[in-house]
DNA sequence: CTGAAAGCGCTTACAG
DNA sequence: CTGAAAGCGCTTACAG
């Protein structure tokens, strides 16, 4: 590949002037007419390209931002209609394009053991944004991320208290809205469903319902916050429940399967609401009453900030947008 | 941020070892046990992250490919169900995933006009994986990327007979395909149907519509052969069509509604089948015959061979895939 | 088993 | 208006 020094030499320049044309540099003099054309006509001649690594180490910046998704399987991209990464990377691609950004998308092993399960690559990028990464599998990562001198920007879920950038929904306030509906449909003991994982976004989801159920919530939490993995079908009606909240689509379906498989119906015996997202078609198998969080919009904001940031631009801590409440078949 | 020098003095060792341990390096000789551990642990304690420009300068690799869509907007990745996009993605990441290489979507400006048409970044990586990219409107890019020292593949389409490394479906055996569909339905007065743009791609499937058209083709091309654009809705009984083969599903779209505002009825008057590609529910709005394209199959094998040139690995210039006969409502 | 030194290809502060 | 020189942070061939 030819080299900025062999466009210089063949255009008759040094190194320096060279690449002022190329960058369009704007200094305090002017590059004269004659100079500018010579280089690139030699640029053109040779099939000249600059060399990215080199300007990124040279210069501290790629124009590139990086995406780490909940795993490296985030990636793997399902061809189901109404798929949750449709919606994530569109949100995504319109931000990146609006500032002409491009995106890395990691899909490798990202954290290595030996450095006691830090941040390993995050691949030639400006800055890192991570979208719904369980943070309670990786305490270490989360702390090495704290040391990386470019901006990260946290989506959907981020880690409470740290002081980290964060773009997410109003997991509070929608576990809220989803507990009110369920009451002005006249239940009274509803209970919070979650699974394991997740522990930081079920927690604040379990906050907003503990809010409306008062103190409810607090006396009868061993009775109404149940997992997933341990309900019985029979649980609901022994203790006098008639509503379930599930704290993501995930859990909201197993409970379904397992209350149909043990004869209770819904929404006739037990009415439910999940936590969801929205797409242009409802992603689950089962047409749930729910609150959906504004996929697209979230992760398009997030890139949007953190390229404020990588740019050097201020940006607020954190950016919490609005549950829509919607309507199903299990209300 | 750290770097490997200051791990190198924390660990009391020179730079040279430190890159060794961090790089697990296995030359001739072992590193010491009690060395390995003081860089490890220096690194852990700073947190150390290697620059990823600096080592893709030295060692002239990133693994990371880049992937150019048809244009900028080809990352404007729509919410819509069973959408282009989403296959693509698909495959692309599934061979990712499968060799460890990070993606980055190129969302910017690509060519340079000051450097008269040619590429101008292709960001940071090892390879370019070009998607669906309109050949005809860019030679001058084209050329440039024979001068690219990286390895570079085309994906769905390709420019015939300069020697790139390609990974498409067989467009002339599926223009053939589609033409004996509708023979066999009782077609004989076949016409071929594309629009502007494209002319690399359409000019292959209307070469199968010739080889099973026969002597026809030639001898009443002017008849048979229309841009969509021009098509008036009674041309086809004027001429004794009965039948239509459309370049691509946009025309299809396009035919259909001019024919469906003039009053002639599909498949009642003339029939119609389309390319189109291959996803879980038909792209299109209405329900075309056609030939489709395993997109993701393509995409997915595209990258995977554009990895095995990145590693030094042989794979054949050219690899086809069969299109698969769809049926559909309008034969 | 480990270190000193060169060099990957740029950009920019400094000097003229 | 232009050039010489330093340095971004690594890796590796060479020497010991």
């Amino acid at each position: 590949m030819p080299t900025l020094q062999d466009v210089a030499r063949r255009a008759g320049i040094s190194p320096s002037t060279a690449s002022r044309v190329m960058n369009k540099y704007d200094g305090a003099f002017p590059i004269s007419q004659k100079t500018r054309e010579r280089v690139l006509e030699a640029a053109r001649e040779l099939g000249y390209v600059p060399n990215a690594a080199a300007q990124a180490l040279r210069r501290g910046k790629t124009r590139t931002i990086s995406v780490l998704g909940s795993s490296p399987s985030f990636f793997r991209i399902s061809t189901d209609p109404a798929n949750f990464h449709m919606a994530a990377m569109a949100g995504l691609m319109e931000a990146a394009i609006e500032r002409g950004y491009h995106v890395n998308l990691l899909s490798g092993t990202e954290t290595d053991p030996e450095l006691g399960g830090a941040y390993a690559d995050i691949g030639l990028t400006d800055g890192l944004l991570i979208i719904n990464r369980d943070l309670d599998m990786d305490a270490a990562y989360v702390e090495s991320l704290k040391r990386l001198d470019k901006p990260v920007m946290y989506a959907l879920d981020y880690p409470d208290g740290r002081g980290f950038y964060a773009t997410a929904p109003d997991d509070v306030e929608g576990g809220a809205m989803a507990t009110r509906r369920l009451r002005r449909a006249g239940h009274k003991r509803i209970a919070f469903v979650r699974s394991s994982g997740y522990a930081n976004i079920f927690d604040r989801r379990q906050a907003g319902w503990e809010k409306v159920m008062g103190a409810a919530a607090q006396r009868d939490a061993a009775d109404l916050v149940m997992n997933v993995a341990d309900v019985a079908p029979d649980a609901f009606a022994a203790r006098g429940v008639t509503a379930a909240l599930c704290a993501n689509d995930t859990t909201g379906i197993r409970l379904h399967r397992k209350l149909e498989e043990g004869g209770v119906s819904v929404p006739g015996d037990v009415a439910m609401m999940v936590f969801t997202h929205e797409a242009e078609k409802n992603p689950t198998p089962v047409d749930f009453d729910g609150v959906a969080e504004p996929l697209s919009r979230i992760v398009s904001s997030a890139a949007r900030r953190l390229i404020d940031l990588v740019e050097g631009r201020r940006t607020k801590k954190t950016e919490l947008f609005a549950y829509n409440l919607k309507e199903g078949a299990t209300v």
